[in-house]
DNA sequence: CAACAAACCTACCGAGTAGTATGTTTCAGA
DNA sequence: TCTGAAACATACTACTCGGTAGGTTTGTTG
């Protein structure tokens, strides 16, 4: 992978995020680069074919980050919540690639292609749930040692949290706080949300007075 | 409204999800409709006029599912709960609609719109943020009357909350239960995990041995 | 320097697409 | 029945974009 090739990537990543890939024109990703078609054309084959290699190095990156998490010692849910704090640190740092993914995710759904690219979109998708796969595997191990709230169905359960912190693609502006201390700390705290719950739980120290239906209309105060 | 702006803003909802706003041609609306351009053109001004007006619709309907829950009774985080179950099957239900909005807010974020375009997006956004307040509020009320966990940040744990219910949208396929009692128990199951978190609680018959503080530390080892 | 290939640019074509202008039908009310 | 407005359909224009063909530069090797 030389250099060129490699800074066509990043500012395709870029343009496919900002303006999704049917918006984004090869000529935008060539502005971008201070080149001209013929530069991407030589390096890749077609529009879509840039787009796949986005989202192949996409999940290259989120295999990557969560790899060595697993291998932590702790139980189930310890191990758990680590690999999803790695996701989510690796979410906020290649938010442009991992749009990219998520956008490649809508595109094998309703896929409108040719059964060659179908089938490229097809290996891509199943790696994404091979990715899917070692949380659910982890949810399942953590389970058993009796860390996990058992009551759960493991996929929804699974889909909903790597979901909750897939969902910081739309809202994190990176521009206000692109430090990697910064993605760590809102990592954590998404992290700890979804792990532990808002619901308060029993034995901590955060007891305040059983106000009871109070709570309602004060909210509710706030507006209208 | 008449019968056929209704039916248009539909087809256009379908079109826009499965292929987005920019991929969807007017012609591929209208050859939904069993129509043609034509009939677009006489009810809305332009195309974007028709995607904005499908937006409006969509955040119309979530205003509609969680206006109820609101006005329970019970503790803070019972009602907030309620508002989340009730926010997760309008989601599943009009998931065409609320795939639109969530282009839209990205429309908004890289927005290369006219001024007028803008305006109403804005407005849309605005709408979309009062929505969004309406979580926040109630987990602060909930805060305060002590039901739920105090340590986490409100605004990153209710983007975080929303998050894992709307990121169905993605995964969500309506074909394979497409009935309101299966989405019924889909919002539930998301909304458990979320309020409840994935942890395993004290006092449950699943005891593990109490590793206590330890978690944080592992997990925290995890990465760099 | 010669030879050659990789990297990149310029000019262009064909296929679509948003939007418009104008025709045609339907139908309620006088 | 006559009229006019609303609800469409049809035909056309102006424009954009993906992709290609061929030329030009750059770098490397003998």
């Amino acid at each position: 992978m030389t250099p060129s090739k490699q800074e066509i990537l990043v500012q395709a990543a870029e343009c496919f995020m900002e303006q999704g890939f049917h918006a984004t024109s090869i000529d935008d990703v060539a502005r971008r680069l201070g080149a001209t078609k013929g530069r991407i054309y030589h390096h890749y084959a077609s529009k879509i074919d840039l787009f796949f290699e986005v989202h192949r190095e996409g999940m290259r990156l989120l295999f990557e980050a969560v790899e060595p998490a697993r291998k932590l010692e702790g139980d189930g849910v310890t191990v758990l919540a680590a690999m999803l704090r790695a996701h989510a640190v690796a979410v906020l740092r290649h938010h442009t690639f991992e749009s990219v993914v998520a956008q490649g995710v809508q595109m094998h759904r309703f896929g409108a292609t040719t059964p060659s690219q179908r089938q490229t979109l097809d290996e891509l998708i199943a790696s994404r749930d091979r990715f899917e796969k070692l949380f659910k595997d982890q949810a399942a191990a953590a389970r058993r040692d009796g860390s996990l709230a058992a009551d759960a169905d493991l996929s929804i359960a699974v889909k909903t949290l790597l979901g909750g912190i897939q969902w910081s693609l739309i809202w994190y502006r990176p521009e206000a706080d692109a430090d990697e201390h910064a993605r760590e700390r809102l990592a954590e705290a998404m992290v700890r949300t979804l792990v532990e719950g808002i619901r308060a739980r029993p034995g901590r120290a955060c007891a305040a007075a059983p106000t009871k239906g109070k709570a309602r209309s004060a909210a509710g105060s706030g507006l209208t």
